[in-house]
DNA sequence: TCATTGTATCAATTTATATTGATATATATT
DNA sequence: AATATATATCAATATAAATTGATACAATGA
């Protein structure tokens, strides 16, 4: 069985940041949770949500830009979808600060 | 062997968006980084850094609310020190994320 | 006890981010 | 072609967060 490609990719400290603030927002977070279960248009997250039109597009360019979602037009829908890959990144950078955490300590023993 | 005690905690999402926001900051991140070879007292954060006291004072006490560091004084020092644990709670929820992700997709088959 | 040092806190200001309401744009429908 | 709908963008404002310089406090040392 050939090896999948994973289109994860390893986060620069600025990236990773542009991701952890983009999640750590109330509204954007909540985005995300509504996009759980699947691609959304723009009018369902409003639906779901119940705010202001231009309040999660808003938001929505703020994710996108972040790269935890991203976005197909149909039409006049344009559809948004979680980037699960983007978490994936995420946690691998986590991953990477706790390593050099212990190999630094590692170190001066 | 006996199960070691994790003191890692589940985070709500207002938890994790605390622990979000506080690693999404520059100097934060910076700060964080100092200390990923063990523990420093301000007076060596300062040193290292190289900006104004009040300034790092300010940012370690976001990042000791978020729970990413504790301290300890001895003296006239504070030192501060990585809680590792608190970035294994933020892998744990976006572990979380991503499976409600899945799991939600998979019911709408 | 007085002076010094390390750290925290505070008020004022600056800077960054989010909200609001309006308008623009593109697609579809009649 | 005219109208309606979905979404994005913009300018103005409001809110939140960070910076600055000053001061306070607690621990140490003279």
């Amino acid at each position: 069985m050939p090896t999948a490609i994973k289109s994860e990719v390893v986060l620069d400290n600025a990236m990773a940041r542009k991701l952890l603030k983009a999640l750590s927002e109330p509204l954007r977070l909540q985005i995300i949770e509504s996009l759980l279960g699947g691609e959304l248009c723009v009018c369902d997250i409003i639906n779901e949500i119940g705010l202001a039109q231009s309040k999660i597009s808003f938001h929505l360019k703020v994710l996108k830009d972040a790269g935890l979602i991203t976005d197909r037009q149909a039409g006049r829908w344009v559809y948004y979808q979680l980037n699960i890959d983007s978490l994936n990144s995420l946690q691998d950078w986590i991953e990477l600060l706790k390593e050099s955490s212990q190999q630094l300590s590692q170190d001066c023993k």
